[in-house]
DNA sequence: TAGATTGTTAATCGATTAACAATC
DNA sequence: TAGATTGTTAATCGATTAACAATC
């Protein structure tokens, strides 16, 4: 789409935080804000700031600064936010049930619109408003709901399977919470999130320390 | 502790990768492995595994590769996972009570021993075996059992005053789940996970490819 | 004009990879 | 010894930062 170079891969993850910072100054009343003070609010130099918006185009206005919500637009449509997208969850476990009624989501433009298990003793029971089911019905309401997005939510074991299946469904972009290393076909974009790492972070650094 | 030179932010969370495939493959009897295999299980280059673990000594044999066990022992000693580690949840909306409920952290070494909460209505309550308890009481608790972890899964409004309070008292490495930038004093480690942020990689980069 | 701040280039820094001597 | 694989150095690659011309 902006695309012009290669995109280093955390630059992604601060224009979230840069377009949250930019709502919020919006929401304010404030009418400029300088690379310096995303920065300053985002734990970053300015001089990041104004790299990573570089990758995508000319945003501000030379001594002056940027406009906090023309700033925040044009962030969000890099990020592909400038439309809802509806999201699918397997595994409705205690994790993936949480994640079902995780309300930062919806507050992003993600819509969980489904979530599926293959345990009978779940079918038919409620996460909030949706209804858990089988994971056999997954490929019709991929292709009813033109869904992209899917969660993975099941247990290490089955994970790959599980991933396997979704790609043959039609979704193309996959969050994997399962602590397993899973391959994906050429073309589908896959995230893992391993929350246990996230404490050994932790625990490794307060190690480190000694 | 075996810190020689400054450690590339990454290999932390890939030594967590390599840790579980090794234990796999002493469970499966496996009685030596090289790095090209873990590096094939774990998606990296053979060179990635072999420098990281150069950072913090000498576990393999020329020739031969590495003992899975042995190499799993010594990689949880470098995480630090060498002991269990008791963590505390504040915060014990949807979020916080399937993270205490998520049985990915006990079988790492972490076991969630206590979740607080200010909402008055919530205090009694139980998430599993574990009481919802006021906030007020996490002093004590963190004394009387040395807790130096915490995760936070409050709203991000109210996210900084909560971690100055868990600083305060006496916790030392914090999980942030809520989207909000928060800064901790020196010497506290802290790590932000955004999980909206993990669907807008996949916008991000499913958009990319048009 | 003087002061400020962007957009961008060049310099620096750090992480990954390739290559190979050491050695089983 | 021949074959294999580690540990480590040097080369490469990529990301961050500093510096500054452009310009409001």
């Amino acid at each position: 789409m902006f695309k012009k170079f290669k995109i280093p891969e955390a630059t992604v993850g601060r224009l979230t935080a840069y377009s949250r910072y930019l709502k919020e100054a919006d929401e304010k009343g404030i009418s400029t804000v300088s690379s310096q003070q995303i920065a300053k609010a985002t734990g970053v130099t300015p001089a990041q700031v104004r790299k990573d918006l570089a990758y995508f185009g000319e945003f501000g206005t030379r001594g002056v600064g940027y406009n906090p919500r023309e700033l925040y637009n044009y962030i969000m449509k890099i990020l592909g936010l400038d439309r809802r997208w509806p999201v699918i969850i397997i595994g409705a476990g205690r994790l993936g049930a949480a994640l079902a009624m995780y309300g930062g989501f919806a507050e992003r433009g993600f819509d969980i619109v489904g979530i599926f298990d293959v345990d009978p003793a779940k079918i038919g029971n409620k996460v909030g408003e949706i209804e858990i089911r089988p994971l056999q019905e997954l490929k019709e309401k991929v292709k009813d709901l033109s869904i992209k997005l899917g969660i993975v939510a099941v247990p290490a074991a089955s994970a790959q399977e599980v991933v396997d299946f979704m790609v043959d469904c039609g979704i193309k972009g996959i969050i994997n919470f399962a602590p397993a290393n899973i391959s994906v076909p050429e073309g589908i974009v896959l995230r893992r999130v391993d929350l246990a790492s996230q404490l050994e972070y932790l625990t490794f650094h307060l190690g480190e320390s000694r």
